[in-house]
Order: structure tokens, then C-alpha cells, then sequence
DNA sequence: ATTATCTATAGATCTATAGATAATGC
DNA sequence: ATTATCTATAGATCTATAGATAATGC
């Protein structure tokens, strides 16, 4: 096969930004080191350079571009292949969003963008909202158009929705609920469904029969 | 008068500790410095030690401690004051959540409590719980028992609440939304009380006539 | 005598650069 | 010759400690 073929070391750059995704994504632009990415990699951390000549900013700032740029994406695909149904929509974004790391918005907006070239950081809270909130945002319009949801401002409910779903990465995978409405073992997923079905019909008892 | 006074500097430590607050609340353990703290009370790093003898550790523990205390009081007394009624109670908890600096419980959870010594982190944890989610989740119980709201899992509802209230602190105090529900100026405790009607009514439209 | 600050400095860690070294491709 | 790593090190920064200094209280 005369086929270029991929280097023997299967793109070590791709490994190294796996790497430092997951550690800046969980802990923060400041609390991870070049040190750690390294480890993780299995390499000497002067020799990200190498592959990342700008180092440590530029290496979060393609890191965080590239996972936004998944997000988007992924969140309109399986928007799409759910149909036009809110329910079905949101149980959708809700899937995606719960089966990937969380991005921890409020810290990259108050803390991480901070620390970066002010031009790039506003870039990527412009990427941030057109990856995340816009997505989920035009589904509901399109749903509203629809009539399958009252007329509400869709930019403020997707980005309560997405908040809130995001956050469910805090509580463990398999909670047990008590109170009047008592769980056994369910999943975040689980409760994703939850807390959609209730946002749609609405907690006041006549709506819920 | 021979009532003991207040020391000359009135309470450098309190200083401290409020300096403390805000920057570790919006920046997070690691990426604020002893030197960012003591340059915002205007002293020398090194003085905070006379105050806090365990380092930034303990200040760290002493100021998040401190501030999950204040939420729990202020939020479970401003709910108290707003009577017996969902929609006051929740609006009274949105006002209390948004008139103090969101804590980024994420952020907490995934990265600052890692880096301090576990014991103290699984108490700070187990503190989040009970002095933000517990008194809403409390709340909504009674407002369950009165047959006020549906039976739902209220720790889970809580739960996305507060996430979603917190979550406001991240748009701008004087948004202008636009679409079906054009808005003009509102301010994040507008959203929180539109947010709050949306999720008692629920967005399907017979719901809202 | 106690309180609250300061200066000076040790020791650790972190980002980044320079230049050597080994492996692969032509 | 190019690619990908390494070692070694400079320079900055950060936490923490020791001991001096000034101000206040008795």
C-alpha cells in the first residue's frame, strides 16, 4: 500500500491533547502543570513544546476550541436524529451532555479565560455560547414555532437547561433518591429525564395527573 | 465608657478573611496566591500568617466554611420570611442566591477540595449539601406536604434549582433577550423569577394561557 | 508584654529555552 | 534530513519560616 501512513508513534499530539484536555477540563487552566499533562502522557514535559511551541496558553486555547467545537456538533446532531419532538430533543442533548465531560462554564468564564490573552478568551466565551447554548437554544425555537411549547425566551430556558444539566455530572452516577417520590439506583440520565419532564408539565399538581 | 473596644486596625483578620473570600470564590485555591490576598487587604504576604497560622489551607478551609454558614442562615431565613408559598419561597432564595457571589460548587467539588487535606474536604462537602441544597430541598418538602406542588423528588429539584439559580450570576445583571419573548433590560432576578414560573407551570402550552 | 506588621530568605515548583540524542524516512 | 524525545538549566513565582520592628495596652 503506497498509502501515506500515520507515524509509528500513533500521533503523539493527538495523545497529548486527550491528556490535557481531561486534566484542564476537570481542574482548571491554573492548577494543572505541564508536568502533569506530561505524566499522564508518559513523556518529559519539555517535550510538549515540541508539539505545542506556544506551551501552556496555547495548548489549553486548542484544547478548549477543539472539545467546544465537539459539543457543537455533537449536541446538533443528536438534536437532529431525535426528531422534532421537545421531549425527545432535550432527552437528547441531555444524553450527549451527560455522556461527556462536564466543562465547568462558570470556572472557564471567571477563572480560566482570565488567565489567557483577553482577545482568545473572548473568542472562545463567543465559541462557548455558540457551541453549547445556541444548539439547544434553536431547538426550542424550532419546538416554539411549532407550538409544542408555549412562547418563552429560549436563550435564558437553554441556558438554565444546559447549566442545569451539566451540573448533574456532580451528584454520583448512581444515586439513591428518598422522599415522596423515591428512587432506587437511578442514573443521571435518569434524572435528566426527571428534571425535563418536570420543566414541560410543570410542578404545580394539576399538571401532573 | 468601659465597655472593651474593638482593636485600632478594626479586625485586620476580618479583612483578611473577606479579601479571602472573594478572591478564592471567583478564582479558585489554586490560582489565587498569599500575595494576591495580602496585596487586596494591603499588607505584606508573609502577615497573614500571624492571623492564620496553618497557611493558605486554613484560610481556605476558614473562608468557605465561613461563607457556606452564611448561605445556610440566609437562605433558610429568607425563605422563612416569604410565608408559605412555592413561588415566594424559590423567588426569596433566587434573591439571597443572587445578592452574594456565587460559589461555583463544580469548580469546589472537582478541584479546590482536592488539593486540601481530605478529611476537610469531605466535611466541606458534606457543609455544601446541607447549607445550600438541604434548606431548599426542605422547602419544597413542605411545600409537597401541603399539596402545594406535585410529589417529586425535591433533593433533585433542589438540586437543578440552586445549580440553575448560581448559573445566573454568569450573564450579564442587564440582559436584553430577544425572540417570541423579546425582553428589554431585565435583570438576572427577573430571569430567576421567569425561570421559577416556567418550571412551576411547566413550557407545554396549555400550561400557560 | 502583646499585637500586628515588616524584611529577608529558604526551599519547592513551574514555565520555558537550548542543545544533545536517538529513531525514522529518503 | 526530519521527527520526537531527552537532559540541563535559567528565571520567575509561590509557600512558609525566622527574626526584627513599630505600635498599643497595662
Amino acid at each position: 500500500m503506497t498509502v501515506s501512513e500515520a507515524p509509528l508513534h500513533i500521533d503523539a499530539r493527538e495523545r497529548m491533547l486527550v491528556a490535557a484536555d481531561k486534566l484542564f477540563m476537570e481542574l482548571g487552566y491554573k492548577t494543572v502543570t505541564l508536568r502533569d499533562i506530561a505524566d499522564a502522557v508518559g513523556i518529559k514535559h519539555a517535550s510538549l513544546y515540541y508539539h505545542v511551541p506556544g506551551g501552556k496558553e496555547q495548548l489549553f486555547i486548542e484544547v478548549v476550541e477543539r472539545t467546544l467545537r465537539a459539543h457543537q456538533v455533537g449536541l446538533t446532531h443528536a438534536m437532529a436524529a431525535a426528531g422534532p419532538n421537545v421531549r425527545d430533543g432535550l432527552a437528547a442533548a441531555a444524553g450527549w451532555l451527560l455522556g461527556h465531560a462536564p466543562m465547568d462554564l462558570m470556572r472557564m468564564q471567571r477563572s480560566d479565560l482570565r488567565e489567557i490573552d483577553p482577545a482568545q478568551a473572548s473568542r472562545l466565551g463567543r465559541l462557548m455560547q455558540e457551541s453549547l447554548l445556541k444548539p439547544v437554544s434553536t431547538m426550542l425555537e424550532q419546538a416554539c414555532a411549532r407550538g409544542e411549547i408555549a412562547a418563552v425566551d429560549c436563550n435564558v430556558i437553554a441556558g438554565a437547561l444546559v447549566t442545569m444539566l451539566e451540573g448533574l455530572h456532580g451528584v454520583p452516577d448512581i444515586a439513591f433518591a428518598f422522599g415522596p417520590g423515591a428512587w432506587t439506583g437511578k442514573t443521571r440520565l435518569d434524572m435528566a429525564h426527571y428534571l425535563i419532564e418536570a420543566l414541560l408539565k410543570g410542578l404545580f399538581p394539576r399538571n401532573v395527573p
